[in-house]
DNA sequence: CTAGTGCACTGGTCGGACCAGTAGGCTACG
DNA sequence: CGTAGCCTACTGGTCCGACCAGTGCACTAG
């Protein structure tokens, strides 16, 4: 007691001394997407280290969707604009490791759907109102072309109140539950047999919540969006869960 | 056209290979958190490549965090429980590029604990009751120690909640932002000179809170956690995020 | 029976080698 | 003179063989 305090050394591989190193210069700024690294045998230069570790390092790089290495290109990898791929990889593994059931996942995008849509009702802008208007024709110009043109314009009309929010996380976030939830369920949804109804009673719903948002009544367009999902879905989602999900609607 | 519709030859690179087959080894079960991967020089034979190749696609692995190496261990690479750590690592770089600002960042923390405050009013157990009034209990008794206890009791609090919504998508991404923030802004609050009238005043609506998840009011119980975080962290945040967040309180 | 010592592994790193692919300069042909 | 095509000098992807510092276990000496 009372002697120095001593910490734990952790050993530092090589290979993450570089991760960190260029992580840090494009977290930074100093490496800008578009940019080029040095070729791998440069960088071995650089760090004095061997190929081998560069390249490690660069596969962990590449996985966290950093960088891009393309062979034969005679610039080395190039720095890659963020995008949510490796969290919507890490976000797949978890909904697959750990069983995240359907209705976990759809009860999250009621929470962040309704959360863009109060925020979209006091934030949206003219522009973005029409983006919405124009998402909800193509889904009823869809009802007669077939399912997948239907979604799609579904996500647009989703997306639009996303970016009206002003948030970037919800808009992300939103995107990759969505994108799980839809690889779920879609095959399910493009087989039903009401599905024709389901899409026109969806349309409906959509109209009131865009009503809403318009009118600039934030709990109220929450409030529709949380039913028009729930109602959407609610078909899918095994009974028990149910009641999880009738708990979001007041 | 008219002809037969090519697709794009994508050449796959042999660790991708590994990656994928150990990767849906694991997330099928096949493989469970704390069983070994054979070594690398096994591998190399399994997969008909050179230990290079092997050696990419463990760091690929290790950076997913689905299994970890220890250098020496006798036995291979083992398998790792899930953790949000990858989940973790690639929302703090999209927090970094991104450039999102503490206000989303916060805002967000309003939405998805108003959530969970939301579902836990209605599916609390009295043994989650509990651990929610030892936290408060704990917070209480922290003042008088220091931030960094008051902090941890906090958590506590806020992480009981969340357990309580069942929602394991919530409970994570509670947990993940709730780092982000507290990495940009705990160094201020430490250092804010009216860090115990801040205290006392959360310690208080805390109370609030718990006594609308106590009664099974969820909506009060939302509306008093989101006014919760807005007054504690509202002095952080720039002026002009301010609106947006005020957004969220009716 | 136990304490200590090797040994046989492990992962981490190194250096060199070869291949297929790309880009851009150069050449030879029109 | 212009351009089509080749050639070269790179790139990243893969392989091989080697060495090192750790670790766990079996074996041995006390």
């Amino acid at each position: 007691m009372g002697g120095p305090r001593f910490e734990p050394v952790r050993t530092v591989r090589a290979y993450e001394r570089i991760v960190e190193q260029v992580e840090e210069a494009i977290e930074s700024g100093a490496l800008c997407p578009g940019e080029r690294l040095p070729s791998e045998r440069d960088l071995m230069g650089q760090f004095s280290v061997s190929r081998s570790t560069v390249r490690e390092a660069l596969r962990v790089l590449q996985a966290r969707g950093l960088v891009r290495s393309r062979p034969g290109d005679p610039n080395g990898a190039e720095v890659q604009p963020f995008s949510p791929a490796a969290l919507h990889k890490s976000m797949t593994t978890l909904a697959r490791v750990e069983e995240l059931s359907l209705g976990e996942l759809v009860q999250f995008r009621m929470v962040l759907d309704a959360s863009a849509n109060l925020l979209a009702a006091r934030l949206r802008t003219d522009e973005q109102l029409a983006e919405m208007d124009a998402a909800i024709a193509a889904m009823r110009a869809a009802v007669e072309v077939g399912y997948d043109a239907f979604s799609a314009a579904d996500i647009a009309f989703h997306d639009a109140v996303a970016r009206a929010s002003r948030n970037k996380l919800i808009q992300i976030c939103t995107d990759v539950v969505r994108s799980i939830v839809l690889g779920l369920v879609s095959g399910k949804i493009a087989a039903a047999a009401d599905r024709e109804a389901l899409m026109r009673q969806s349309i409906g719903h959509h109209e009131e919540v865009l009503a809403a948002v318009r009118a600039g009544d934030g709990p109220l367009a929450a409030r529709l969006s949380r039913q028009t999902m729930y109602d959407y879905y609610v078909g899918y989602v095994p009974e028990g869960e149910r009641p999880a999900l009738r708990a979001l609607l007041e």
